[in-house]
RNA sequence: UGGGGCGUAGCCAAGUGGUAAGGCAGCGGAUUUUGAUUCCGCCAUUCCCUGGUUCGAAUCCAGGCGCCCCAG
């Protein structure tokens, strides 16, 4: 009754179509699937029934027996057919070659696709050839593997969830990941809700990142196999209830794998361009869309150095982030970076190199995806020893993790340039390889590393772990 | 209007007779499923103006113009 209700509030944008139309036939590997199923999409939840074709039913019986109680390749008890799966698909590359790799094992694979912005609109009346090109390239690819292919109008809740809260993110002087909340608003959650409206047991997404059952029950997230393409750090606020049920088939394969597979699936985007920055940034500069929601964060101010000595002007700090050297436009010997952001004053504090340095990491909204044994230390007051990533493209460093009066917070043994508030903070218990992803938080506040004492000598570096 | 100093790209600046370093800023590209960083490339036919000396001048000479300092 409640997910009808649910099913129902969401608009239905599409549907999918028969595959076999305009001439596609299966690809190598696609040989063992049933026939393609058509879904009603006028009412598809509660007539949803798979009918079989003959050639189904005839795997089905010689497959009878078999493994009724193994485990299947998604860790879920039954034969791939009997567990749908609801792909999470973008329309680009690796979530196609996802949707593709679970139709060839066999699996009940129900692909969607969400519509979470307009490009068009946010455009006003320029880009309407590129507005639905994704939507358009999902559906092509469901099509092309045969799976059924719903499209799901989001906008209004990811506008909420993810982009204005950017905006608010930008007009308080931090700066936000809305990757992260994005991940854990609108797919993690909503999405993962309306997968289990549709009868799915498990969810899977192309992200580039492992995650395996755990001897003691549950999950374990773990950093790619392929470190460049590791996206653990988009996804640090995963709960252990919702690694209960993704699946993250990619987590160990290369990019150049997946290429080659949807190559040989015969994916009509496995030549598309991987997707970069911020996907409902149609124009590249974010600024446009928060000055549009935020005007009054626009307003200018000063940029001061360390003393407080005016060097210059601004046009909002939304322009900036710490760390960032272009773009304030005053030449001294020397480089200047954006050292920090006050917005009640609307001052960009800049300063040399040097005082990008942080030490101290104080953190927010903290999730646990290790083992309970690290919370209860936590909890007990004891430091422990973690690697943490501050940025997705550098590496694990070793770092302290302790709960300190206003919450949690992190020390930095070697330090790091330019963190900014807003930025996600993300544990691992290894420096490199598959390191565990133990949790992570968001970035409250960072302290200086001159106002700290050295900690090197305190913890030599150490070995690489598994 | 006595003395001294200086005028080289948007800013700083090297170069004192041989055919315009460098830094900063800016612009473009590469990298990047956030913002940055980083890396690579571009950026003065011309040295305040005019005339002169010289094979050759940003560099020497003369005269202007402008700015700064000291003295009045």
């Amino acid at each position: 009754m409640q997910a009808a209700r649910q099913w129902k509030s969401l608009k239905t944008k599409g549907f999918w179509l028969p595959a076999g139309i305009a001439g596609n036939r299966n690809p190598a590997g696609f040989a063992a699937l049933a026939g393609p199923e058509r879904l009603d999409c006028a009412d598809p939840l509660p007539t949803y029934k798979k009918r079989k074709s003959p050639r189904a039913k005839e795997q089905e019986r010689a497959a009878q027996g078999l493994a009724s109680v193994m485990l299947n390749s998604l860790d879920i008890e039954g034969r791939p057919q009997d567990t749908r799966v609801v792909v999470a698909m973008s329309g680009g590359v690796d979530s196609s070659v996802t949707a593709a790799l679970l139709a060839a094992e066999g699996y009940d694979v129900v692909g969607v696709t969400l519509q979470l912005y307009d490009h068009g609109a946010a455009t006003h009346r320029k880009g309407a050839c590129c507005a639905g090109r994704d939507i358009h390239d999902a559906r092509a690819v469901a099509e092309r593997i045969g799976i059924p292919h719903y499209v799901l109008d989001y906008e209004s809740r990811f506008k909420e969830a993810v982009i204005d809260r950017f905006a608010e993110s930008y007009a308080s002087g931090e700066t936000p990941v809305p990757c992260i909340d994005c991940n854990q608003a609108i797919k993690f959650n909503d999405l993962l809700k309306t997968a289990r409206d549709l009868g799915a047991r498990i969810m899977a997404t192309g992200h580039y990142v492992a995650s395996r059952a755990l001897a003691s029950g549950g999950r374990a997230l773990y950093r790619a196999r392929e470190e460049d393409r590791d996206q653990s750090y988009f996804l640090f606020a995963t709960t252990r209830e919702q690694l209960d049920v993704l699946r993250f088939p990619l987590g160990d394969r290369t990019k150049a794998e997946t290429r080659e597979l949807a190559r040989r699936f015969g994916l009509p985007v496995a030549d598309k361009h991987d997707s970069q920055d911020i996907c409902f940034v149609p124009s590249g500069r974010y600024t446009d869309i928060v000055e549009r929601l935020k005007p009054e964060a626009a307003g200018e101010g000063d940029i001061v150095d360390l003393s407080g000595k005016v060097l210059g002007r601004h046009h909002g700090i939304i322009h900036f982030t710490v760390g960032q050297r272009r773009g304030l436009g005053i030449a001294t010997g020397a480089p200047l970076y954006v050292v920090r952001l006050d917005a009640e004053s609307r001052r960009v504090i800049v300063g040399p190199r040097e005082a990008l340095q942080t030490r101290r990491i104080d953190l927010r909204d903290v999730n646990f995806i290790g083992d309970r044994a690290m919370e209860e230390a936590l909890a007990a007051g004891e430091r422990q020893d973690v690697f943490v990533k501050v940025r997705s493209t550098r590496a694990p460093q070793a770092a302290w993790l302790s709960l300190g009066p206003d919450g949690f917070e992190v020390e930095l043994i070697a330090g790091e340039d330019g963190v900014s508030p807003g930025q996600a903070c993300v544990f691992y218990d290894g420096p490199a390889g598959q390191a565990r992803v133990l949790g992570g938080g968001i970035i409250r506040n960072a302290v200086p590393m001159h106002a700290m004492p050295d900690l090197r000598a305190a913890r030599a570096p150490v070995a690489a772990q598994g």
